[in-house]
DNA sequence: TCCTTTAAAGACCGATCAGTCCAGATATTG
DNA sequence: CAATATCTGGACTGATCGGTCTTTAAAGGA
């Protein structure tokens, strides 16, 4: 998966991925077919443990506003320094090949309205809870914080410093939360 | 410059080039010199091109929120649909390319410093006129614009709707001006 | 008209791509 | 220990990659 990851789909060789699974070629393409298949369990992987990890930080038990800044910080965190230079497994995929691969391209615009969903979900708790900031619409608040995580990973491939992504975070949360 | 475009770096061979330019082999190489140098190119007169629409739309003659509606109006339009599957050039070359070819990386890097200064350029304009909402700090705000248009173009690869893109943005700008 | 220059078309090159196949090493099992 | 099943390293294939070079046609200038 970490070698998709940091260069792609079109940029990865074989022997790349021989190296990364430690298989040997006849028996990387036994167990999984071929170089597409193999990328597509990476993908599903990937936005697998993207969605449990949200899962996590918005649990129902736990305070909505803060599942927010969890997630947020998470983020921060992996679009900083080294960090963001490694990129986004999804984001890269989204942008090289969801336009002319279709299985691709859905399994990407799921992963969106996933991540929207439960966006909306804590912000909609949020709001029960009075913890929003007046006039904050939750299903369309979700759909700015969702472009903006994402946007977060494309600038974040120029490796900002982290202090500048958490006081951008710290803004814009400011817009929002009460 | 469409055929990286749409395609990516590594996804764009040479016939198809060849057909984009309507070069023959011998004379693109004569006068780009190689793969490399022709994508610097487009790179650079798509960057210069989205500047250039930038001061337009930030023009210091006319008034800062229009012009602030407008560049999101742009994003809007270059996102949702078919032209959001055409996808970006400069994100996808962000996502390809920027962590690896530190030519690029300079470009991209250079390309997302100069938009951040436009549109903070444009709000502490709009903040002198007193159509900031409050507490809205210009060079924050930027930041998170810039962050949130490159994730339109990011989530815009999976076609939204016109009018859900058109919803969001209009969500974000209530949340910053007056 | 003839000579020079330019550019188009595509043959060609070595490298590398994804994918197949097989000989031999290595376990596993009786 | 012997027979079998499994896996590995790497040779191999056809296609395609980026890049070069040659041949040939077209155009310009005298």
């Amino acid at each position: 998966m970490g070698v998709f990851w940091s260069r792609g789909y079109h940029a990865t060789a074989l022997p790349d991925l021989l190296r990364a699974t430690k298989l040997s070629r006849g028996s990387l393409y036994a167990a999984f077919g071929d170089k597409h298949s193999l990328f597509l369990r990476a993908l599903d992987r990937y936005i697998a443990d993207a969605l449990t990890r949200m899962d996590i930080e918005f649990d129902p038990h736990n305070e909505p506003v803060d599942g927010l800044r969890a997630y947020l910080a998470g983020y921060v965190d992996r679009t900083s320094g080294a960090n963001g230079r490694r990129g986004c497994l999804l984001v890269a995929t989204a942008m090289e090949l969801a336009g002319q691969d279709a299985e691709v391209g859905r399994r990407v615009a799921g992963f969106f309205k996933a991540m929207e969903a439960r966006v909306a979900d804590a912000l909609s708790r949020a709001k029960a809870a009075g913890k929003l900031a007046d006039g904050v619409e939750p299903s369309s608040a979700a759909r700015i914080l969702v472009c903006f995580v994402e946007g977060l990973r494309v600038v974040g491939k120029t490796a900002p410093a982290r202090i500048t992504s958490q006081a951008t975070v710290e803004a814009l949360l400011d817009r929002f939360i009460k």
